[in-house]
DNA sequence: CCGCTCATGTAACTGGTTACATGATTTA
DNA sequence: TAAATCATGTAACCAGTTACATGAGCGG
């Protein structure tokens, strides 16, 4: 039997924490999740519960509100099982947690654009990120209110990711704005220079 | 016209910086990343190679090694333009910078397990990341040894990454080995106690 | 010469996406 | 009561995936 995607995992962990809810529950925690990763689009949730009762790792049940009918769902135990065992099996082949990063995928080819747009980027992406922060802590407020210590140390990692983000810009930032970003001597920047000196005699070679 | 994808970009990228190159030296890019958010598969790679050529943003020119033929890539100028607008154009739609986190879905339901297998859960996680740091720290090496500047930056956000989650799980770590980490009244949750103000704070400003 | 890996693909599938449909409920 | 939004879906598409095919080069 085919393994389970992560989001059907993440939603079976949805279902299991909420008790008994409608999908359409579960695509709001998805829609107003702080992550653009997954949608919560319709088209993905609705299909996604089906196969999930199909292999019996939730079940619905009937229900109504006004004339409205809707489906309850709940977790069964070989769900419970099932989604012990995606927390226990991180996936082993090759890095997992080295997953997509838009800063980092750009920041890859940012020579190809003029210095001034290199800053733009970096300083758009500074803004970004900074806009996060509060967000993220309204999100782990309303965890610790709720009293969901994990929901509460998930944002804690959300907020450890925006930190080193900045600090990272930071430090690109700082590398990019000086004049001869190449060629000052400190800590950092010794390890840099050796760069340029290396990338000459590249270029040297290449001709 | 469709909006070019993150893969299709970054492809795009690769072939601006290697100048003139084999739809299998991409490939490798992506199998030798220590990402694996691409595998990097011809069934990926191939039909993309020809998406990208068939709008003019690469162009191929025949050759061969031996009995073997092959097309070198090379990318146009229209696509240097489509490269500079990606780099410059960070998604605007919700967070584009929160991204997927194995880790971090799991840590949202971990009290499914036993406290045992938390712990397990947290360790384990602990090794994968330490595991990743000498991989990221060889690879930025390259990237210095080849004067590749940007690409040592980028490399830089995988290490800057990699230490905050893992005192992020040192963070999660003391509190759940501690026998009631709801409840005890140390530095750790007065700051989270902080955090509340500060969204607060927020708030009101935004009001 | 045999087997293995390299290099270049093709084929089938699928888990998500966006876009659309439709009736119920709320709000102006 | 008209318009907007909520709630529950369906349909079509598509960018990736895995798996397979095939011939070239190469090490034993």
């Amino acid at each position: 039997m085919r393994e389970l995607s992560d989001l059907e995992c993440v939603v079976l962990g949805l279902v299991w924490r909420k008790g008994s809810c409608t999908a359409y529950a579960i695509r709001k925690e998805f829609v107003q999740s702080s992550s653009s990763y997954w949608s919560g689009s319709a088209g993905a949730i609705y299909p996604l519960m089906e196969r999930l009762e199909k292999r019996r790792l939730i079940e619905s049940q009937a229900g109504s509100q006004g004339k409205r009918n809707h489906l309850l769902y709940s977790i069964t135990s070989e769900g419970e099982r099932e989604l012990s065992r995606w927390l226990s099996d991180l996936p082993s082949n090759k890095s997992c947690v080295i997953t997509f990063n838009p800063l980092r995928s750009r920041m890859f080819f940012l020579d190809a654009l003029s210095r001034e747009d290199r800053i733009a980027f970096l300083r758009n992406a500074q803004a970004k990120l900074k806009q996060e922060v509060p967000r993220a802590l309204d999100k782990q407020g309303d965890y610790l209110e709720r009293g969901d210590f994990f929901g509460n140390l998930a944002m804690e990692s959300v907020l450890h990711t925006l930190r080193s983000q900045l600090s990272w810009l930071d430090e690109a930032m700082s590398h990019l704005e000086g004049d001869r970003p190449l060629e000052s001597g400190q800590a950092d920047c010794r390890r840099i220079a050796r760069f340029k000196d290396d990338s000459e005699r590249n270029e040297r070679r290449q001709d």
